[in-house]
DNA sequence: TTGGATGATACTGATTCCGTATCGCGTATG
DNA sequence: CATACGCGATACGGAATCAGTATCATCCAA
């Protein structure tokens, strides 16, 4: 064979017998006997086809080559356990990157006390917010780009799992100068003859379908229904005056001068789950970890109290 | 055992896996059986502490932890050919460094010269120039910081080679209102009377008592003698029309207003030589080019031609 | 349900590596 | 000048590791 495969042995050897300046020596620090040394020595030069050592009666001598070999060897092996250090890290899930895909209006409400609370449990994670509708999650999930999604309701998926975070009571909200304003908390009934600004116009199974549902349960069908791409805009044209809206608890965070938020009666259960999404059997330490912290923010409510 | 030592062979197998996502067909492509590809890999996996691929049945999903392990493992076995190479070129003295020693005033001659010639053929290797005596030069030739060094003269070492790599005709440096200023030659018995600025004052065994042994054989004793610190000064002197002095075919290129140069008597023999000094049997590449160098350019004169 | 492909395992043969003993060489020492 | 000592290189036998063959368990697909 002309030239065997360079090994770190390779280069754990040659550095000993350099920094000692002897076989023997080298040898002693390494536990082992003198003549592998020279052997493995020997191997490494004429893979590198250069001469390393300068053997003499004394001891060895680096040669020009020697001494540029020995310095990149060492820092091959520094690079080496850095190497194993930080993949370690990353499989303990200490540093790395989540990929999180949200839906647009989610991202007012749970989301960000969960990342807060992330970060601050796992400072060198880096967290990458992509905002993806629902659709796009799940793809984004088979294509592995994200490693897990919030949206408001998920379908069932061969592949995927989801569950429920957080459930949200759904607020009407109005302009301060509409009849309904002096009221303390409403019912369904209360607003089946309002003119309903809804949001998104898509996905088209979406939002705008739970609460038709949710109206059809209580008997009561809305007849004057006003579809917009959003929630901004929703609230925008409640605050213009045109008509009333729906929005969850974390979207009363959206303060819009002359609008204010009144509670739905809690037995009409005008509610909203936010669902997180995420592959199947993933043995991904940083998605545990995330999953835990987003469990248990489950009970804390996501309105910031207002003065 | 709690864990073996990582090999490069480890590395490489893991990197065919994760490119090929397959033990079978990273096993055909490293022309190994693909038993051995499992152990190497679960051998790695164990000394990192970490699970760097998933297997599926459809073939292996390579883990947070094995991706960034991969590059890290692509960036090393790089690094190690990037080493060899680099060590190879250095042993081939194709790049390195090549420290010179050089006392004052030969720099002026053909060092110059030799290290342009050097460096044209050697464009990657960088030279160092040391200004140190003769003395200087064999104390950093000792302790390895210079390769070679450069003196008018060197005694006998029991370590150290020196050879002659050129012969200079010794000039007259005279004042162009001095009374030998209208000769076109000189000879030694003409300048016997005249004030002698001589340099340097040291070191002692030096290029005064040279002159002074040149002399010696022409049976001519100088009675005027004014030592200064070197050539600089000494041609400074010879300026203000204080005396004049001898200098060597490249301190010719000294030019200075007010003064000519004159040779001296070829039958004088009034030469002084450029030796090089190194250690014995180096057996540094780079040292083998430069003194081919130095050697070929031998014969050719050092003083610049003059209008 | 079955056929094909995947990775994991058991066992055996081959390779490599290491340790002991020894050699040749150069230096230091008397 | 002769001897003794220390150094690295070499030869050889035993131990450890590695690779190859055959086989298994599992999963997906037809």
């Amino acid at each position: 064979m002309s030239s065997g495969s360079i090994e770190f042995r390779h280069l754990r050897y040659f550095i000993a017998v350099v920094e000692r300046q002897s076989f023997r020596r080298a040898a002693l620090t390494l536990h082992v006997s003198q003549p592998p040394l020279t052997r493995q020595v020997q191997q490494l030069e004429e893979a590198l086809g250069v001469k390393l050592l300068t053997r003499t009666s004394t001891g060895v001598e680096t040669t020009a080559a020697g001494k540029v070999y020995y310095e990149e060897a060492r820092h091959l092996l520094m690079l080496s356990e850095q190497a194993a250090a930080r993949a370690l890290l990353v499989g303990q899930g200490q540093i790395g990157r989540l990929d999180v895909g949200v839906n647009g209006s989610a991202v007012l409400g749970a989301i960000p006390q969960i990342i807060r609370a992330f970060r601050s449990l796992y400072p060198n994670v880096e967290v990458v917010l992509h905002s993806l509708d629902r659709s796009g999650q799940i793809k984004a999930l088979r294509e592995h780009r994200i490693t897990v999604g919030f949206s408001r309701f998920f379908a069932d998926e061969k592949d995927l799992t989801w569950e429920v975070i957080q459930t949200e009571r759904m607020h009407v909200a109005l302009h301060h100068q509409h009849p309904l304003a002096g009221r303390k908390i409403l019912r369904l009934s209360d607003i089946g003859d309002q003119l309903l600004i809804l949001y998104p116009r898509n996905p088209r199974p979406g939002f705008i379908d739970m609460m038709m549902r949710l109206f059809d349960r209580q008997g009561i069908s809305p007849y004057r229904i006003q579809e917009v791409d959003d929630m901004i805009t929703a609230v925008a044209l409640v605050a213009s005056g045109l008509g009333i809206t729906l929005v969850t608890d974390s979207g009363c965070n959206l303060q819009v001068p002359g609008i204010i938020h009144l509670p739905l009666r809690k037995s009409d259960n005008a509610t909203v789950d936010l669902c997180m999404i995420y592959r199947n059997n993933e043995e991904a330490p940083l998605l545990e970890a995330f999953m835990t912290v987003a469990r248990n923010l489950k009970g804390v409510p996501a309105r910031s109290e207002s003065a």
